[in-house]
DNA sequence: TAGCAGCATGGAT
DNA sequence: AATCCATGCTGCT
């Protein structure tokens, strides 16, 4: 084919006489190594690594048939793919299991003519059986996108660029320098070579190896190289982006089916110039997490030969940087388009959709101010570079194929950008958008259009949603066929989807979640549809539109709650829900021993079962009970009786004569609460709590304040409790069996029958006990302070008496009139006039049952919650105690000795204020009063 | 004053 | 802690 001055391409190739060269692999120029007769026959035969590389690393064997493949060069990239649990088949195994293994793996509209079919399936089954994903597809449409655009010079400030792979699976480190050495590649077996690209970034995902060599790998594409082809490169090399870039023609008429996989990752803005900006050196080059198992689908872009002529491919060596951008591409942005609409995008064309992203409109987004903002690094991936804040017209096309001009720009924000997309209002309006709904944004190849899809967050059918969902439009575009096209599913076969960090990784199976508890069912659905909204038909499952849908509106916690109603709400705890387990009747476990541990080892899965209770009696023996659901008495039943869920007083088959909820209980109430007491399980506090609340029917309905006040004391207790211990009443922690007192079966409310006066509980004893201490004490301190104070002052009076006979009535005045300290009086007059502080006390209708009335010197609640005892001058009533509801219920009922001249007038208050506040009021009284007040006594 | 453009803010990630 | 981004705010027309 050319002429004999040549010299063989292949370096290992001694005949350097060949006077007939035949074109090899491709090059990263785009052109094809020249190699000898020799060379170029071995390679079409696949014998030329075994001829030239025999001795070279990489070699591996066939896990169906055994045969060695090569799996360390360029030239062999393409003879192998990689299996999912490692190891590799050569591609003729390879293609055998994608025949048989394609239907399953890919969905519907992967379907080709077959001969296409065939290598395409290839390809296809490659990435499923390699069990890799993270392949997207190429991104070449960007000059025909904007190329219509204002800023097309922008344009070369991205660099797309693909994954590649060829000395991965070798160990050889591929440096940059191997890549630059231009080494061939030959395009018809690119479908091979997509695996590797894909066995490359799975490699990288799992962080496990090939991260250097990976580096190696990556093909650029550079829009401008694709479109143009051959016409040659224009793109700007970015100083630090090793862009000594080969073209590759992926023509090739030996293989008209050439799928390209490849990652796609442009370049952004930021990092194509700023200092971000990747460089050639392999180190920077972040490790790809491991893609979910549904991505692998979604990165794949099959193209077929058709396009592959436009095609060219450019490949260096540089890390990417641009892979990090999609990496971290949150998952929110996926596309999530289903086969349908990807069919519906692309007609009948050949071409490749490829989603971009997608995103949920947001209230500011569907809002009058048109403008959609753009996820940043959605924005950076997949549209143009823009160097101002003015950015370009972007031309997108809507579902019914209208085209829409958006101004794609950003503002500066954070020392980073806030894309958007300005005057969206009418294009939204036309799809008839809102708030929550999404928008998807879709690349046509190889014409390069922009198409804005759209899916109704409402809950349409899957079908009806198929329908309407994403339908296209086509931004300008060399070639308007997208209209028109026919259906040709086999060709619409790209639904990449951007790399994810691993971090999102996680989080895409949680957001992704079907229903089902298995993962890989759920991946496998994914697997099958493509898409899950497609497989859920019906079911609640389209999981995520139906989540975007309620998720969005406007909320500033959207993801919140997004995250929250994919949670299902379990208030149990683990032991309570192993406490329900009950396994399957008539099965008997086989306990296996872990650890140490036994286990009981069902081969059903258990199920829920009614909760009971268990005791013993007298003579050991040990007895189950269970309550009726429907009268709620208790029943006897087998130790080893297993209920449903429900389970009422017909269901006892074990006891005839208590088979009906008419028949009498067979506990005593003695008993029951013996048993309920024992019981530590919620659900006994639960069925307790149903006891008390039987039992509190026959309790007096009279109003004891003591109890009362503990009532409210355990109110204010419980509400430190489980729920469970609260909901039916608020039973104590001093509760014992058989109390019935006002607080154990008191609703939370407070409202409900009251104690009786003469209620002898635990509780009102204590209560009583407590108060008549506390009482006490105070009035021995009182006592003592007044006495002490009495004497302090008589003494100063005496001395002044004796003294100065004027002075002495001078400060006898000063005393009186100091004593209502005005600041006081103020904060009594406040406290009084507005009340508030009464219901501002943290300890609002509470005491602390646990209160040490030996402490009462120090600071209580109450005292310091808003008043302590004022004394007041002239037998006026103007001081303040506390203000708290529960101490004036409380003082109302009980005799207080009010002191002083006001005395009168405090009996209906009481003072919790410490020593100290009395001491330093009394300072000024000649005469020293506790005055229990309370905030109505200032009335 | 309404609408818009740009920026700022702060919750969410 | 940094970043993203939904949305509020402000100034301008």
């Amino acid at each position: 084919m050319s002429s004999s001055t040549k010299i063989c391409f292949n370096p290992d190739c001694k005949d350097v006489k060949s006077e007939r060269f035949r074109k090899g692999w491709r090059l990263r120029t785009g052109d094809s190594a020249e190699l000898c007769e020799r060379c170029a026959s071995a390679y079409e035969e696949g014998r030329f690594c075994d001829i030239f590389h025999t001795d070279a690393a990489g070699w591996r064997s066939c896990e169906s048939c055994g045969k060695r493949v090569h799996c360390g060069c360029i030239v062999s990239v393409h003879a192998f793919v990689l299996l999912d649990a490692g190891g590799v088949d050569c591609m003729g195994c390879a293609r055998k299991n994608i025949m048989m293994a394609s239907n399953q793996m890919w969905s519907s509209s992967f379907v080709l003519p077959l001969p296409e079919r065939l290598k395409d399936l290839s390809v296809k089954n490659w990435n499923s059986s390699a069990g890799t994903s993270a392949v997207a597809g190429q991104w070449h449409q960007r000059h025909n996108i904007w190329n219509t655009t204002a800023a097309q010079s922008e344009l070369h400030s991205r660099i797309p660029f693909e994954v590649k792979s060829e000395k991965l699976i070798s160990g050889e480190h591929s440096s940059s320098s191997s890549l630059e050495k231009k080494k061939l590649e030959d395009p018809s077996e690119r479908v091979i070579s997509s695996s590797l690209n894909l066995a490359a970034l799975d490699r990288l995902g799992n962080g496990n190896a090939g991260i250097e060599s990976i580096t190696a790998f990556h093909t650029f594409h550079r829009e401008e190289g694709y479109l143009d082809g051959l016409q040659g490169m224009t793109f700007e090399a970015h100083p630090n982006s090793c862009a000594n870039v080969s073209l590759q023609s992926s023509t090739s008429k030996d293989d008209p089916c050439t799928p390209h996989f490849g990652l796609t990752l442009p370049y952004s803005p930021n990092e194509a110039n700023g200092p971000n900006r990747v460089s050639g050196t392999q180190s920077q080059r972040q490790p790809l997490p491991p893609p979910p198992p549904m991505v692998k689908q979604f990165y794949a872009n099959l193209h077929n030969g058709v396009e592959s002529s436009t095609e060219t491919q450019i490949r260096n060596g540089r890390p990417r940087g641009d892979a990090r951008a999609r990496n971290q591409l949150h998952s929110r942005y996926w596309p999530r388009i289903t086969d349908q609409e990807l069919q519906q995008i692309s007609g009948d064309s050949n071409s490749v959709i490829t989603p971009l992203f997608e995103k949920m409109l947001s209230a500011s987004d569907a809002g009058r101010i048109g403008r959609l903002v753009l996820p940043k690094k959605c924005a950076e991936a997949y549209f143009p570079t823009i160097s101002s804040p003015e950015g370009l017209p972007l031309r997108v096309q809507d579902a019914k194929g209208k085209e829409w001009v958006f101004q794609f720009r950003f503002w500066p924000n954070n020392n980073s950008r806030m894309y958007v997309l300005e005057g969206v209002t009418p294009c939204i309006q036309s799809m008839q958008l809102q708030a929550g709904d999404i928008v998807t944004f879709s690349r046509i190849d190889p014409e390069g259009k922009l198409v804005m899809g759209f899916r109704k967050a409402s809950s349409v059918p899957p079908s009806d949603q198929d329908n309407q969902t994403h339908k296209v439009g086509n931004g300008v575009s060399k070639n308007a066929e997208v209209n028109t096209r026919k259906s040709k599913p086999s060709e619409v076969v790209s639904t990449p989807r951007p790399l994810k960090g691993s971090a999102e990784s996680t989080s895409f199976s949680s957001i992704n979640q079907v229903n089902s508890a298995d993962p890989a069912s759920a991946w496998a659905k994914v697997d099958k549809s493509g898409y899950i909204a497609k497989e859920m038909h019906g079911s609640k499952s389209s999981i995520l539109p139906s989540k975007r849908k309620s998720s969005t509106l406007g909320s500033k916690s959207k993801r919140l709650r997004i995250e929250n109603e994919d949670l299902i709400e379990l208030k149990l705890t683990w032991e309570e829900a192993q406490g329900l387990l009950r396994p399957p009747r008539n099965h008997v476990p086989s306990v296996v021993v872990i650890e140490g541990h036994e286990f009981e080892e069902y081969e059903e899965a258990p199920i829920l079962g009614r909760p009971t209770i268990f005791t013993t009696n007298n003579v050991g023996e040990k007895i189950q009970w269970a309550q009726c659901e429907d009268c709620s008495k208790w029943r006897k039943l087998p130790v080893d009786a297993l209920l449903p869920p429900r389970w009422t007083c017909s269901d006892n088959s074990w006891d005839p004569k208590r088979s009906s909820c008419s028949s009498a209980e067979e506990l005593t109430m003695e008993q029951l609460e013996d048993m309920l007491s024992s019981s530590n399980t919620d659900a006994s506090k639960k069925v307790k709590a149903t006891k008390k609340d039987r039992d509190s029917l026959e309790t007096s309905d009279g109003l004891d304040p003591l109890a009362n006040l503990a009532n409210l004391a355990i109110l204010e207790e419980s509400e430190t409790l489980p729920p469970s211990t609260q909901q039916t009443t608020t039973r104590h922690p001093r509760h014992r069996p058989g109390c019935t007192c006002i607080v154990c079966i008191q609703p939370p409310s407070g409202k409900g029958p009251k104690h009786k006066d003469t209620c002898t509980c635990n509780v009102c004893l204590t209560v009583r006990r407590r108060f008549r201490t506390l009482m006490e004490r105070r009035e021995k301190r009182q006592s003592e302070k007044e006495a002490e104070t009495a004497r302090k002052k008589q003494q100063q009076f005496q001395e002044k008496l004796e003294n100065e006979d004027d002075q002495l009535l001078m400060n006898s005045s000063n005393t009186n009139n100091s004593a209502p300290n005005p600041r006081m009086v103020n904060e009594s007059a406040d406290d009084d006039g507005n009340g508030k502080k009464m219901s501002s006390s943290p300890f609002k209708g509470g005491i602390d049952l646990n209160i040490q009335p030996e402490r009462e010197d120090e600071p209580s609640p109450v005292s310091d919650s808003g008043g302590m005892t004022r004394c007041m001058s002239h037998g006026q009533p103007q001081m303040l105690a506390s203000s708290d509801g529960h101490i004036e219920l409380v003082v109302n009922q009980i005799e207080h000795r009010g002191g002083g001249a006001g005395g009168e007038n405090l009996q209906n208050g009481v003072s919790y204020a410490s020593g100290d506040h009395l001491d330093a009021n009394m300072d000024h009284h000649p005469v020293t009063t506790l005055l229990p007040v309370s905030t109505s006594a200032t009335g």
